[in-house]
DNA sequence: CAGAATCCCATGGGATACTG
DNA sequence: CAGTATCCCATGGGATTCTG
């Protein structure tokens, strides 16, 4: 959805959700805020649920838009780490919030 | 992703993204936020790029999950009403963290 | 370990036409 | 106006296998 940049210039919120989009980037960004520097295997076992094939395609993803950064060591076996970008971490006060709703309305969405 | 629920049960931030989940409702809320109650031809035209079909769609998820309340009126052509709930409402700062993100990060992610 | 490469299916989601 | 009903395609995303 690169396109809706241009159709809607100026939609800075619209934006963001593109650049956040998918099913696993909040998840992701939560995690790397948690705990720092990941190593991909650790960050694939700590975001419940995804497989690897989807943890490098949404990191690619994240590290395109300034939001990760990655670094790679020429160990055997591989050694890559992943660290929320500065701009990625401005990100903490939307994780938090989603993080607090979730925490109030446990009650509410746990019947859904 | 009902499913995720059992698999991890109290992991409130996943619930949360369970429930804002797929491409419309962080925006569908962030309208509904500016606007208060709205009609439905009105949201499908404040929402941009949305279809009626969609618009349709998640408007019962988010009715269902008790985020928006719906009221339909018996006139001639009908008059349906959607408002965010209390719950809905509550939801306010999560929006607001990323309409701030956005205004902040516009050249950052204009680019991409 | 950190991916890349395939294969393949489900469904998200658009376009269009129709109805009370 | 506020939907419903079809049709249909793109792609999101899982499972598996392979490699440096």
């Amino acid at each position: 959805m690169a396109v809706r940049g241009k159709e809607f210039p100026n939609c800075a919120f619209r934006q963001t959700l593109d650049v956040l989009e998918g099913k696993w980037k909040f998840a992701i960004i939560h995690s790397l805020l948690l705990h720092g520097t990941m190593r991909f295997k650790t960050l694939e076992r700590d975001v419940a649920g995804i497989t690897a094939r989807m943890l490098v395609k949404e990191l690619k993803l994240l590290e395109a838009h300034g939001i990760v950064s990655r670094r790679a060591y020429a160990t055997v076996p591989p050694t890559v780490e992943y660290t929320l970008t500065e701009c990625g971490l401005s990100l903490e006060p939307i994780i938090e919030a989603i993080q607090a709703w979730g925490e109030k309305n446990r009650a509410v969405i746990s019947q859904a």
